[in-house]
DNA sequence: ATTAAGGTCTTAATTGATTAAGGAGGGTCA
DNA sequence: TGACCCTCCTTAATCAATTAAGACCTTAAT
């Protein structure tokens, strides 16, 4: 059964390939009777409809929208987080009438040709680290780019917050209530897998922008406040997930003298946190106070987050890149918001 | 500035354009010092690389794979049972080095181009309702289809688990337990947005099949022992939320005399089952019992449900498209597991 | 009768690549 | 000297459509 195409159906009824053509896209353009036959010969002919390929080729577009994320798509799924900004940009993609294109970037060194050969109108590049080769292939294409959360690429428009103050807003709030030792616990600073006590200069090396500089955000406001960054224990871990939040807890808490409160960059990493405090039989928050981030996992759980608005950036970004235009303003930064539940309070007293 | 492309760089460097191509895709077909000199023109001229459409239009392949679901995209981001299905379905493109295609299908009438248009190799189609138009546009298009959950469309290959039997499973567990006086709040039932009881006319004209078929379970269990379907209050709510199970939660509750057990389709509806439960301080499981399904949100809550192979399912069905078969059988059959934890227990004394 | 206007279909250029087959030129070996 | 083989590049067919412009015929208005 050899391949169907417009050129079958019209040798078939002798009739020009471009009638055929104009017999599926501009019915006015032939008569009623001839389109109905070649309608029904495409059926008999078993025909598929013109290829969209070819049709793509031809209209100069492709009608999708292309997805480049760092994670693992199975990993990215499990993040509330990310899964907030994809409905947010689903939704343009869909009052647009485009697909969304996921582009997977294998992690070994196997080099991908998904971006090179990916139909698409656009991309969305989501949480690159620094330096990431799929960056400079998105850019080599020379399609319209919308850069979130990271990495900072100057010329092309970027949607995300102000890391330094959100991540400062979050170690305001716990400095303010009184807290004197405070350790952290991060995720998603670098891309190597590890899991343990990051110095200074580690942190400060974190291939991940968006959260590098809301760590920046934690350490200067510490410092606002008068304290030693160089004391302040911090816990890096390679997953976002609640077991590894867990671990970090156990970290931190195992300290002497004890953490009164512990920063997180992720709600599932501060439900961790709590899960390690019930281990411990800590009282949240009375002996202890744990502030998440994002706002996507924290309501049920009571916790002190900052909220970002995770839909609305996936959605403009999403706008950002169908309006066709690169010609809005380069940068727009959603705000952000602390959210304060029943997972902070004032340090035990005589421990501030 | 006008496009640039191979003929571009053969015109300008006095090649031909089959040779500008090797450079890029056959380097052991020319010399080197030519490749580079093709190389660096095309990167003068700010080539941004052999156009993907075209490629893909002489080569055949499309390299993603098309997923049409029937929900709006954001909703079907909410649930944690299309979550995993995704995460499983991403992993198998991922390991094919495809992308996935995300098809909207505009919510209203508005006739959607997006499936005819779609450039991709496959399509899996997950949980369409009877009759839903999309399903006709993807089989037009005469590609490899897998099916998931549901519609079962003979002659294409299906991916789920017996419903049936799981549905029945469910049932017979709180039957087991001695309860006689059950209720059911199900979702996904219709495409109409009702919210409200259901008559067994109603449920039985289900349009989403699986769903119809895992109440046909429930039915049956009953009916095997003992109990009267027409005289089991069935509550049908549009959205799979939290709140709608509250909502249904309440409703049934509020009949006189309350069930003693409620059966749910989703975990989701189930935790808004226990949410009521709680606000009319009724005991779970001494006083209530409560069945999930899916187990996809259920762990932490404690409760008692159906495990399906979300990841497994959705691996399934990536590798079968991308394995270009449609070879192998005809359905695959997943298994279910009942998962009791702590929602669901023997009715009070003197209730059975 | 002449001109214009419609309606219906065809011609042919265009979209941007890939790749089998072939040719030119040079080197090696008998 | 010719046969043979490389290497490097070109020719030309192919993938499957879209669409502006033109050809041809019929009908209507002047």
């Amino acid at each position: 059964m050899a391949r169907v195409t417009l050129q079958t159906i019209a040798d078939r009824l002798g009739v020009s390939r471009a009638t055929v053509s104009y017999a599926f896209s501009r019915p006015d353009q032939l008569s009623e009777g001839l389109r109905q036959r070649i309608l029904e010969v495409a059926d008999e002919l078993g025909y598929a409809g013109p290829n969209p390929t070819a049709r793509s080729l031809r209209l100069g577009r492709a009608g999708a929208l292309g997805l480049i994320f760092s994670e693992t798509l199975a990993y990215a799924f499990a993040d509330p987080y990310a899964i907030g900004f994809f409905q947010g940009l689903a939704t343009a993609a869909e009052d647009a009438g485009v697909g969304l294109l996921i582009l997977p970037l294998p992690h070994g060194d196997r080099r991908s040709e998904t971006v090179r050969d990916a139909v698409v109108d656009a991309f969305c590049v989501v949480s690159l680290p620094d330096g990431h080769p799929a960056l400079a292939e998105v850019l080599a294409r020379k399609l319209p780019v919308v850069i979130v959360d990271e990495p900072y690429v100057p010329g092309h428009p970027f949607v995300g917050i102000d890391e330094p103050a959100a991540g400062a807003a979050a170690a305001r709030h716990v400095l303010e209530l009184g807290h004197r030792r405070i350790g952290v616990a991060m995720v998603g600073l670098h891309d190597d897998g590890h899991t343990g006590w990051a110095d200074p200069s580690r942190q400060e090396g974190a291939a991940f922008e968006a959260m590098r500089r809301r760590r920046g955000g934690y350490q200067s406001a510490c410092e606002e406040a008068g304290l030693d960054w160089a004391g302040v224990p911090f816990y890096e871990v390679a997953r976002n997930s609640r077991e590894a939040g867990r671990k970090a807890g156990h970290a931190l808490l195992g300290r002497s003298p004890r953490p009164t409160a512990i920063l997180t960059n992720t709600d599932v990493l501060a439900l961790g946190v709590l899960d390690a405090a019930a281990d411990l039989g800590l009282e949240v928050p009375g002996e202890l106070s744990v502030v998440g981030f994002s706002d996507s996992a924290a309501e049920e759980a009571g916790l002190t987050t900052i909220r970002q608005a995770k839909q609305e950036i996936g959605e403009t970004a999403g706008r950002l890149l169908l309006s066709g235009g690169t010609t809005g303003p380069e940068r727009l930064i959603f705000p952000h918001e602390l959210i304060v539940r029943s997972s902070t309070a004032p340090p035990p007293a005589g421990q501030a």
